[in-house]
DNA sequence: CCGCTGTTGATAGGCGCCTATCAGGAATTG
DNA sequence: CAATTCCTGATAGGCGCCTATCAACAGCGG
């Protein structure tokens, strides 16, 4: 069975393709009566459009520019790693990435960052600060007409067309679960250290974490959360006074970069397999140190697969396709050291 | 910048189109020194023939057939329906998928569907058996040009285009991981349950596990597997029979389907609390059964990221475009109660 | 020098759809 | 009834590439 074409509906409804074309495009104004016959004969026919075909002729070429933070975050570099890599395979499908980067602490400069993206855009993949001025920009790039997907943290009650990136207060709750699954038998403190609270996704981690611990391991007591940009030297710093001030600290739970900090202090003080630690983010040295049994649990969000459902949901956007949300959700990743891919 | 074209190519190179076509799809004898000079020229140009123009031209359809096993096994049957899903949706695109159902266990049955799939194909994607009957029809596909990808369990040896699946040996080591873990301070016996050690995927993930307990957790002692073909009836009776045989049973993994009937078994004798019950593939049940804490740990692969991925992998191959790699690789999901999709 | 082989050029026509334009008929208005 | 307005048909031309065909030319052996 060969599939329709345009032609063989137009036949069918007894019109011309032009009118066929016109009630697809919606290009003018069509008699409702004309349309029903239309829309009849491509149910009948169970038409559909060439996909290849209508890009083909439309000639139309896609921008997209994806915002990321700078900086030497492992995550945000592979982040970038996979959008130019996706940029170079892209190409033949007439889709042109740009990548732009920018200090995501510092709510002004995202925030003038994105209003200056020119229209050239098509849409635009961000990794954004949960801030209202952060927020008024994005509404600012959806009201003229660019597609804006939130990448990795999202900001909530903006106008952006989708979210891509993990449930993170699921990834905090699974912390939780499994932290306290591999203390069942034992009693002590555990600590939290977190990026910045203003970033949204880390809060999230956070109070997913708190609330599962609290709830179903009350025989752990938490430690006040610490506070370290994502910065491994500071990371290590607040790790290491974490652990010389607390003897009985036999968890650890860093929600945000700088995982190798940590790592070093763990094996400074040879605690490393006293202490259950579990990171999110995989990376060189991240792999390393769950192979190694420092790290015991490593929580992640595909970088690849992130990028790649940005891009198809721009490219949606920009069709006006829908969607398929079960092809879109991003799984939270839990890598122990026999499932590292 | 607009994208460069096979005239900017062959006008860069000073032949004609024609001979830039031949070079490109090594239609006809070209001089090696006028290859050269094509090739010299999509270099400079960064040419990269555009794929939409490229199929339309060629007007092929796609056809691909899917073969799965019959019978009740949840995650089949949520395979068979990625399919159709698949089906639906790519149809726009040009690929035709079909679906075949066969009987898995029985090695002769399902190497002569094999055989007596057409060459109206030009793709099969397999839930092979490894046996020599099925490698034999395997192989015959192969040979007539038909491309074989092996799903969920593989056939190695085999002239099969590619695996989509998972490491079911890192899948077992996962599970003895996490089993150890969760088992630390505690003392007591870990049964196993297989559907079949026919079936490579259930043999490996049974390797992978006994490795693991083994080396890292030999306190604990592992029973002696039991064969329970998939069936959740034979499953439950075997471990009903497991748990009233050893009261001291406080881990179990059941590498295979059937976990319906480990559920009852536990629920029914109340050690569903008691018992480190880790099961493979998310399903409605198994879903709800992790939520209830009976299943303590689901290892999944996903079955929609396999037909996607094995659909794209015998695209490539049709096109004789290279794949990549990483794009590829089916994860093992690991999930507790809180990082459910 | 002829016929042959190997290589290349030129070009038509098509894939299915989009865009644009013009013309003709129907329906509506004043 | 003439002048509009609204709707529809017909058709050309193009998107970038593929396929096929025929002609042209060089170098070769006989």
């Amino acid at each position: 069975m060969v599939r329709a074409t345009i032609e063989d509906v137009a036949r069918q409804a007894g019109v011309s393709v032009a009118t066929v074309d016109r009630v697809l495009n919606g290009r003018a104004t069509v008699r409702p009566q004309t349309v029903d016959r239309v829309e009849g004969a491509i149910r009948l026919l169970n038409y559909q459009p060439d996909r290849l075909a209508a890009r083909l002729a439309r000639g139309k070429e896609y921008r997209f520019c994806f915002v990321l933070p700078e900086g030497n975050n492992n995550f945000m570099i592979g982040l970038g790693e996979e959008v130019r890599a996706a940029a170079g395979r892209m190409r033949q499908d007439k889709v042109a990435l740009d990548l732009r980067l920018t200090d995501v602490f510092d709510a002004d400069s995202l925030a003038r960052t994105l209003d200056q993206i020119g229209d050239i855009y098509d849409g635009v993949a961000v990794v954004a600060l949960d801030h209202p001025r952060v927020k008024e920009a994005i509404n600012g790039l959806a009201e003229r007409g660019v597609s804006v997907v939130t990448l990795v943290s999202d900001v909530p009650g903006s106008k952006r067309a989708h979210y891509v990136g993990i449930d993170n207060s699921g990834a905090g709750r699974s912390a939780a679960t499994i932290m306290g699954r591999y203390l069942a038998s034992r009693q002590g403190k555990v600590g939290l250290i977190a990026g910045s609270l203003s970033l949204r996704d880390h809060i999230e981690r956070q109070f997913g974490f708190e609330q599962v611990m609290m709830h179903e391991y009350p025989h752990l007591s938490i430690l006040p959360v610490r506070e370290a940009r994502d910065d491994w030297q500071k990371v290590e710093a607040v790790a290491q006074q974490m652990l010389s001030e607390h003897a009985d600290l036999i968890g650890l739970y860093n929600v945000g970069a700088g995982t190798r900090g940590i790592v070093a202090a763990l094996e400074r003080t040879g605690r490393q397999k006293d202490v259950v630690y579990i990171a999110h983010e995989l990376s060189e040295q991240s792999r390393r140190a769950l192979v190694d049994g420092t790290i015991d649990v490593i929580i992640n969000q595909d970088a690849g697969h992130e990028v790649r459902s940005a891009i198809r949901i721009l490219m949606a956007k920009a069709d006006k396709h829908p969607i398929i949300e079960a092809m879109e959700r991003i799984r939270i990743d839990i890598f122990v050291r026999d499932n590292l891919p």
